[in-house]
DNA sequence: CAACGGACCTGCCTGC
DNA sequence: TGCAGGCAGGTCCGTT
C-alpha cells in the first residue's frame, strides 16, 4: 500500500489529532514487526508531548519529548485515530494512547512496518541517513537525476524505486511516472538524456502531487487517519491495467516483471 | 560498487 | 469445497 502519497495523506490526517497532545500510554500487543518494537519504547514516550508530525520519504516522524518515534507502514500498514476504548481488531499491533481520550492505532497484517525510537537527530538515524532527496523538494531535479544515473545499467524503473536515489516512489507511482514521461521502464537509467530526465522529474512530481491531492491510492485496504480510502485509483493510467487500452493510443497495456515487480507500460507510447 | 536474490509476513485470488 | 501456489503497495541484507 503505502507509497509517499499514502504516507503523506496519513500524516495530514493524524497531525491535527496529535499536535500538542500527550502520550499517556504506549500499548504494544505484537512487537514482531520487520524489526522488533523496542521493549523500552514506553519508557521513552509515555508522558511526553508530541511537538511535530513530519515525514521523510515513507517514514513518519513523531517528535515527542526529547526524541523521535519513527514509524514505517511497510506494505500493509495504516494508522488511524480512534476513541481509546474502540475494540481492538486483528493485526492492530500497537496504540499510542493520547490525553483527551483518543489513540493512534496501528494496523499491519503483513508486519513489514517499523516502530522505532531515536534520541538523536532522526536525519542521522542509520535508516534515514542514506535516503535520497524528497521527490517534491528542490534537490530532486534533472541534473541530480542525470548525475545519479551516470553509468548505471539498471533499468530506469527499479532505479527510480531505489530509495537511495529518490524517496517515496514505489511500484504504482514508478509505473505511472514513466508512462507520463513516455519512457520505457526497461531503458537503462544511464542512457536517458538530460532533456528526458527533466521530463521524468516533472512527471514524478505531477503524479505524486496529484495522488496526494486525491488522498492517495486505495487498491485494497489503504485508509487515511480517519479511515477513509484514497481516490487516486481512478486516475491510474497503466498500473493494474494489463490488456486494457492505452489512454493515449488505445493499444493494449503490457505487463512484465522487472526487478521482480509487476511493470505496466505502453510499448507504443514509452520508448 | 552495482546488481541481484532471499528474507521478512499474511491475505487474497486462481486453478487444479 | 479444499488446498497449493502465486502474487501483493517495501526495503534491508548478504552474495556475486
Amino acid at each position: 500500500m503505502p507509497e509517499l502519497p499514502e504516507v503523506e495523506t496519513t500524516r495530514r490526517g493524524i497531525e491535527p489529532h496529535l499536535l500538542n497532545r500527550r502520550i499517556v500510554q504506549a500499548v504494544v500487543r505484537e512487537p514482531r514487526l520487520r524489526r522488533p518494537i523496542p521493549a523500552d519504547l514506553a519508557r521513552h514516550v509515555e508522558n511526553s508531548e508530541i511537538h511535530a508530525v513530519q515525514r521523510r520519504g515513507k517514514y513518519l516522524l513523531l517528535h515527542c519529548g526529547c526524541g523521535h518515534l519513527l514509524i514505517h507502514l511497510g506494505m500493509s500498514g495504516s494508522l488511524r485515530i480512534v476513541p481509546a476504548d474502540t475494540p481492538v481488531q486483528k493485526h492492530e499491533h500497537f496504540d499510542l494512547v493520547l490525553d483527551g481520550g483518543h489513540c493512534l492505532r496501528y494496523r499491519d497484517p503483513r508486519r513489514f512496518g517499523l516502530l522505532l525510537w531515536t534520541a538523536e537527530d532522526p536525519a542521522a538515524h542509520p535508516l534515514l541517513a542514506p535516503l535520497g532527496p524528497e521527490p517534491l523538494g528542490p534537490e530532486f531535479d534533472a541534473d541530480y537525476l542525470k548525475q545519479c544515473a551516470h553509468g548505471r545499467k539498471s533499468a530506469i524503473k527499479p532505479f527510480l524505486m531505489d530509495s537511495h536515489v529518490v524517496v517515496g516512489v514505489g511500484n504504482i507511482y514508478a509505473n505511472e511516472s514513466l508512462f507520463s514521461a513516455g519512457i520505457h521502464p526497461a531503458r537503462a537509467a544511464g542512457r536517458i538524456s538530460l532533456t528526458r530526465c527533466k521530463i521524468l522529474v516533472h512527471a514524478v512530481r505531477e503524479v505524486l502531487g496529484a495522488a496526494i491531492a486525491q488522498g492517495g491510492t486505495t487498491l485494497r485496504d489503504f485508509v487515511d487517519g480517519e479511515g477513509k480510502p484514497g481516490y487516486f485509483k481512478q486516475s491510474l493510467n497503466v498500473y493494474g491495467r494489463a490488456g486494457e487500452p492505452c489512454v493515449d493510443c488505445a493499444r493494449p497495456i503490457q505487463v512484465q516483471t522487472l526487478g521482480r515487480r509487476a511493470t505496466y507500460f505502453c510499448p507504443h507510447c514509452q520508448r
